[in-house]
DNA sequence: TGTTAATAACTGACCAGTCAGTTATGAAGA
DNA sequence: TCTTCATAACTGACTGGTCAGTTATTAACA
């Protein structure tokens, strides 16, 4: 190995900054890759910390265990998301269904291309492990997304516009797809040379499937 | 505490017995719980082995090492049903919708009623930290079950039961509200004393839907 | 100069996998 | 039928390594 790169600088580089408030993000960001690149078990908070540029008693500083880290990470990924879609239901005036295909593409935009696709999974994982977790996902993540769709669903029989379906399961159903979807991404795709999901094609038809089921005018949605 | 069950035995009662044939059966079964309860990675073989009334030397015998242990769940757990599900789809001869009717009720029959239900969660829970289980899980399970509906609703297509539909994502859109359930009733059932999940209730919900969606004649599945 | 963000070495618990030793069991010989 | 005896099933204490969380110390910076 040839001469190194010479150290020309003598300046007093501090070995690290102060820096209190950046930190909690970047931490965070790094805890999100982490943890799902490894899932939770197997994340070394060692790794988060060399990701995240600081030293493992540094994340301490912060955030008071892996748990509660693992809570500040699936609030960062999810909560923004959630809010927008609960906003875009609560704002749509007319008909119901067009706001549920919007609803529908924008989940399947996050699914195809972000990480927070992989908070369910994770959650999945280790709601056993973690029943006061699962509980606060329930409380905080599911429970306020399916109130979105309950109410959407609500509205849009009321007016006439849906046949009047069983709320629940209905939006269980509306749901389990994109859920599907984001499990998928993150635990088959590129497995044995197949092809990877396609979200965008698996969205369009059952959203096409939807309009069939709810709108009382059935048959094609797009004439 | 008062005097002890009386030990009138002074019968060499054995501290083992050698049951070689019987111990794969009882060590599968014990892992299938104990992996049910805690997760593959928090799960102890300590206590596998304990349930199953070995010691933990006892499964390196018959396993060697805790995945060909998982794999073996896995079989155990799933390829009775997926040959029967194969079985069901061969024999049936006459119209395609009824055959998926009953393939869905049975699914949400193990779903609602069987340990099976945890597998699904387990795999997705590992398949970052285990490749090579998730591929095994996906070219043994999950292939073979995408198959079975596949040939179905090409058949159905081909004799003009059904709509000429996307097959793929249609096979996906079919499958996800009861894998969906499947992970729900290991993940959040029981949580915030919401109530259970109605399996039955999903299913049948599901199935009004699929006649909507495939039937060449729309309307009501059970006029 | 005092305060505190940040470090890095450390601790203690946990657990998959190992292996030297123990015991059930059936068969061969008396 | 009653001993040996060989063997394979089984045990459980042990090892080596990992990692969440702690703490004594250092250095940035107001």
């Amino acid at each position: 190995m040839p001469d190194r790169a010479p150290r020309t600088e003598p300046e007093a580089l501090p070995r690290w900054r102060r820096r209190k408030d950046a930190r909690p993000q970047e931490i965070v960001a790094a805890a999100m890759d982490v943890f799902a690149e490894r899932g939770f078990a197997a994340a070394r908070l060692e790794e988060v910390a060399a990701r995240a540029g600081v030293s493992k008693g540094t994340l301490y500083l912060y955030f008071p265990s892996k748990d509660e880290l693992f809570k500040a990470v699936i609030r960062a990924a999810i909560l923004p998301n959630l809010e927008q879609a609960e906003a875009m239901a609560a704002a749509a005036a007319g008909p119901c269904f067009p706001v549920l295909e919007r609803l529908l593409r924008m989940v399947a935009h996050l699914v195809a291309t972000t990480r927070a696709a992989t908070i369910p999974r994770l959650v999945i994982a280790e709601a056993g492990n973690f029943p006061d977790l699962a509980a606060f996902y329930h409380r905080e993540v599911i429970r306020r997304a399916f109130g979105v769709l309950a109410s959407l669903l609500q509205r849009g029989i009321a007016s006439g516009e849906f046949r009047p379906v069983d709320v629940d399961p209905t939006v269980r159903l509306i749901v389990a797809p994109l859920l599907m979807s984001a499990v998928w991404r993150t635990s088959f795709d590129g497995l044995d040379g197949e092809p990877p999901l396609d979200v965008p094609a698996l969205v369009e038809t059952h959203i096409d499937n939807l309009g069939r089921v709810l709108l009382r005018d059935a048959g094609e949605t797009t004439p």
